[in-house]
DNA sequence: AGGCTCAAACAACATAGGTTATACGCAACG
DNA sequence: CGTTGCGTATAACCTATGTTGTTTGAGCCT
């Protein structure tokens, strides 16, 4: 069990919001100063995990709220015997721990897969948001909505789509994500995802998880060697796997 | 494919908020009358549908926002060959078209399963309610929030879950959430799923739906015949799924 | 009454994906 | 510089679940 120790803890440079690196992607609606300086008000520290720790405990009272500034995480519910689902992958920009604060106890963890960089936010007047600024309120609806939506294709995939279009799929959403964020550079992405990582979002066993990506590397539909994936046909997945990654412009928090 | 027809539209004798019956329910968090007056002025009409109504079309553009006053409905997403993957059950209280509204096109179906009853809201100033209405604005976060714990649940279910535990959890699931709307009397309830329903909901097929109910009924984990749930062993049921259906006051827009 | 349709039940067979086990390369470490 | 641990690869075998097809019974239309 990784424990909550913060890795780099570099609050003597945090980021300012005005200045926040995501802020400058054409996939990142923009702010007014006055929305930023509010959100820049609320923002209490920058803090820094190293992979593999776990950011919010399954089942614990969590009240935090932070946005993913850098780095890749994952959403995960597991039974008690340690069946693990993994729900979903969590990029730069996206909300950690809204759940926490809307319920008593937090419905699932968050460990971080890379070094991350989280911004905090005030543990107690968060919800000032909905009375001062309706539109960023509006703003976290709309993420919460977004982050359903991929619930809600994952759902569709491990139900009722075959191994090898839940791979193709999953690769394929990652990617537009990932390129959607700057993160892909002449054509190659970091991918911070081990076999079992793939496996546990998508419902199978990490044996057949490899065997899969055999398949579809045969298919020479993209390489993924050494944590980098690259040569992505993305015709040839969409083709396979019927499946459109959204593209919009989403907000920023 | 079923038409958009209504099919009592009642409009004559439409519910008054104050007078919901919804809101008497001990499971529904109460509002102000100020609130409820706001929700009244946005309610623009009552349409009741027949059983099997395609309410949301998949991938359409609709901007609607419904609340189910009464009956079932549910989530659905489809592949172009037919398989069908069904997200989430819908009751009383819950909202259906949000995503509608924020995104550009719907990304799943919504299909009634009994006649049900819808409250429909103006199609336009929807958002007046983040300006106005901190307090509805933050509800309406709420209900989001809720309806990605359910789907979480149920990636957890499919992905993770043997078919003995997927169909006990569902079945745990939806006589809780009926029970806490009233929707239980002298320990049976009206359950409208076919056979069909719970596979799509589960990633099974249908015979295998089928075989996992008759080793769950002859477990005497419950008795489901003719649509009548009844004889339901939740502790039984809590000890083989280990999953304890949430149980909270949830707000009512 | 006869003939639909649909949900449920059940049987026989097929297979996608799970399980267990072994091996290999590589980085971290004492 | 051996050892340990981890991620990946692959083989052999196994089983939970899918597929196809038939039967029954309850409504429902004509």
């Amino acid at each position: 069990m990784t424990t909550h120790r913060p890795w780099k803890p570099d609050a003597v440079h945090p980021t300012p919001c005005q200045a926040c690196p995501l802020r400058t992607l054409p996939s990142i609606k923009p702010n007014t100063p006055d929305e930023i300086e509010f959100i820049q008000r609320q923002k209490t520290a920058e803090i820094t995990y190293r992979p593999g720790t776990l950011l919010v405990q399954e089942g614990q009272r969590d009240e935090r709220l932070f946005t993913l500034l850098s780095g890749w995480a994952f959403r995960f519910k597991s039974l008690p015997d340690g069946r693990r689902q993994i729900l979903n992958f969590l990029l730069p920009g996206d909300l950690i721990g809204l759940q926490g604060k809307l319920f008593d106890e937090a419905p699932h963890g968050v460990e971080s897969l890379t070094t991350v960089t989280l911004c905090a936010f005030t543990r107690e007047r968060t919800w000032d948001v909905f009375r001062e600024y309706p539109a960023l309120a509006y703003d976290i609806t709309w993420l919460c909505a977004h982050e359903e939506r991929f619930l809600d294709e994952g759902l569709l995939s491990v139900g009722r789509r075959t191994a090898l279009e839940r791979v193709a799929t999953l690769l394929l959403l990652l990617w537009s994500r990932a390129g959607q964020l700057g993160l892909v550079s002449e054509g190659v992405l970091a991918l911070p995802l081990t076999q079992a990582h793939i496996a546990d979002a998508l419902g199978l066993s990490p044996v057949h998880t490899n065997r899969t990506l055999q398949v579809l590397r045969r298919r020479r539909l993209f390489v993924l060697k050494d944590g980098l994936l690259s040569a992505v046909d993305e015709a040839g997945l969409r083709r396979l796997t019927r499946f459109d990654p959204p593209q919009e412009r989403r907000p920023l928090y």
